[in-house]
DNA sequence: CCCCAAATAT
DNA sequence: TATATTTGGG
């Protein structure tokens, strides 16, 4: 069984605490609860089920389910938002359902795991009896849940969000979260020691199972990116985050493991995203010049022949005008799920203003494979594009003033790349652009993805003669590596655009769209058919 | 206490 | 298998 502690913020009445499962659904936030204090420490859960419905790969998809519609929304969301339930179930099964909680801006305050998903640990025992047919639910801890309303409603059960360890860490404890087993038992009860077979956590219905781990849900997340921007390097530091997350449910190991991915996470997007941005670039050169000889009457070099360069710029934004003529990015995928939780909460505002022009995002946020996406969480989302026009992109400051990745964005000149923003669905392009879409041919080597227009990279037109330029980048995009594929396919999945790096200077997508257009180039090969885009 | 790297679980 | 999270060490 697995113990979590609870913790207790001292402050913070609030907490909720998270019910048992048993209870089928009542939710039980408890708002303030004046609970107990005594009890603070430790919350069982008993109810095995929950947890155990609870899917928290949907977790993650918590947005969707929104009402407002908003998906990730900041944190400070409004309750409305902030709920995040999701319900991926349907109400039939066993219904799912995370709630989120609201958070409030506060970040101190903060509800905790809103989002959490409750997490708890288990251990074993408990009951597994949980003898509710269908529900499962979690409870969320949020201090405030008020979230809530909806969320009840919703699937009837509850869902709750609460992220607990078991850490024996006492501190820690506090939270509402939902812990449960008895603490006994072994004490300190990491999770680890058991290897016991029940674990699970995902959902499996099952009744034994519940998830050890803690759940960084979205939302969770987002207040761990939030207390990050507010901390701001130098404090950013697991115990500062922690307390101002204000979750107590949270140990520091905790946070610390959560900072130390997220930064792996960023160091690795850097990396991908120069390695893309290079690429595309080398590209767009190749383009600009293929362009410009075809211009000069070379042989060989025809709309055909260069068209294919053409690529959506993976690289950066396009300007807007150009983003209109550029061709519609090919299906949009269903929903998109907030690249895990590694995204930054797009503060608010940013999502709050949609972007003036509908234009479909060239590219689009990753959904990660191994979730599919619930074909009933299709939300219509705020463009992601909005990105264009955010003023200032939020970063996490936190994140890049930390020395050493401070360093690496200066290097790659990544300041305002949100990571994790992009969680927004893109508009589903009108059919007109779709079509304008050409599937893009599947050319070996190449991994094909709707997300982009897949570059052969062999039948590279021959270099003219003259064109040292082409030759050159010939040669340096003839063989691009596996991983500069992949940087340049995770681009694209990733993020809409990147930024370039300081020292680069890419070709304006305008100068090379205007050449093409010149020459009559239709932007996007026509050949392709659609895929089918939306797959 | 924090960061890094490895191990393990999901 | 890949990814996420946890655990252990410096």
């Amino acid at each position: 069984m697995l113990e979590v502690s609870t913790l207790r913020s001292p402050n913070k009445a609030d907490r909720a605490a998270v019910v048992g499962d048993h209870l089928h659904h009542h939710v039980v936030g408890f708002p303030a609860p004046p609970a107990t204090d005594e009890d603070d420490d430790t919350f069982i859960v008993d109810d095995c089920s929950l947890l155990d419905y609870i899917d928290f790969s949907c977790c993650d998809v918590p947005f969707f389910h929104a009402d407002d519609g908003d998906i990730l929304p900041d944190l400070e969301v409004d309750p409305t938002d902030e709920l995040l339930a999701e319900f991926e179930s349907s109400p039939g099964d066993e219904a799912r359902t995370t709630a989120a909680s609201t958070a409030e801006s506060e970040p101190a305050a903060a509800d905790c795991c809103g989002g959490t998903k409750g997490d708890v640990k288990e251990d074993g025992a408990a009951d597994e009896s949980s003898p509710l047919p269908h529900g499962k639910k979690d409870l969320d801890q949020l201090d405030e849940v008020e979230a809530e309303t909806t969320k009840e409603f919703k699937n009837g059960d509850d869902e709750v969000l609460s992220a607990v360890t078991s850490e024996d860490s006492p501190a820690a404890a506090g939270c509402d979260a939902k812990s449960s087993a008895p603490p006994a038992a072994e004490g300190h009860s990491k999770r680890k020691a058991s290897s016991s077979p029940t674990t699970t956590t995902t959902g499996k219905n099952s009744h034994g199972k519940r998830k050890v781990k803690v759940d960084w849900t979205p939302e969770l997340h987002r207040r761990f990116v939030q207390a990050v921007e507010q901390l701001g390097i130098d404090k950013a530091v697991p115990s500062r985050i922690l307390e101002l997350m204000g979750i107590e449910c949270l140990t520091r190991h905790n946070i610390a493991s959560h900072l130390q991915k997220y930064r792996s996470h960023r160091k690795h997007l850097m990396a991908r995203e120069a390695e893309a941005v290079s690429w595309t670039q080398k590209r767009q050169m190749y383009t600009a010049a293929a362009a410009q000889a075809a211009a000069r009457g070379e042989p060989g070099k025809d709309a055909a022949g260069v068209a294919p360069w053409v690529v959506p710029t993976i690289g950066f934004p396009p300007p807007p005008h150009v983003a209109a003529a550029m061709p519609a990015p090919p299906a949009a995928p269903p929903f998109c799920r907030p690249l895990h939780v590694w995204g930054h909460p797009t503060p608010g505002g940013a999502e709050a203003t949609p972007p003036q022009v509908p234009v479909p995002p060239p590219l689009l946020p990753v959904w990660p494979r191994h979730l599919a996406p619930p074909p009933q969480l299709q939300l219509p989302l705020p463009a992601a594009w909005a990105h264009h026009r955010h003023p200032a992109p939020v970063v996490d400051p936190a994140y890049w003033q930390q020395p050493q990745y401070y360093n690496v964005a200066r290097k790659w000149g990544l300041q305002p790349v949100t990571p994790g923003t992009p969680c927004l669905q893109p508009q589903m392009p009108p059919p007109a652009l779709l079509q304008r879409f050409p599937a893009p041919p599947v050319v070996p080597g190449m991994v094909p993805h709707p997300m982009y227009i897949p570059i052969p990279p062999q039948p590279l037109p021959p270099p003219s003669p003259g064109n040292k330029l082409a030759a050159l980048q010939l040669q340096l995009d003839a063989h691009p590596s596996k991983e500069s594929i992949d940087a340049a396919i995770g681009d694209v999945l990733v993020k809409p655009w990147l930024p370039l790096p300081l020292g680069l200077k890419p070709p304006s997508l305008d100068s090379v769209m205007s050449e093409l257009h010149k020459q009559g180039i239709p932007k996007v090969p026509p050949a392709a058919a659609v895929s089918g885009g939306a797959g």
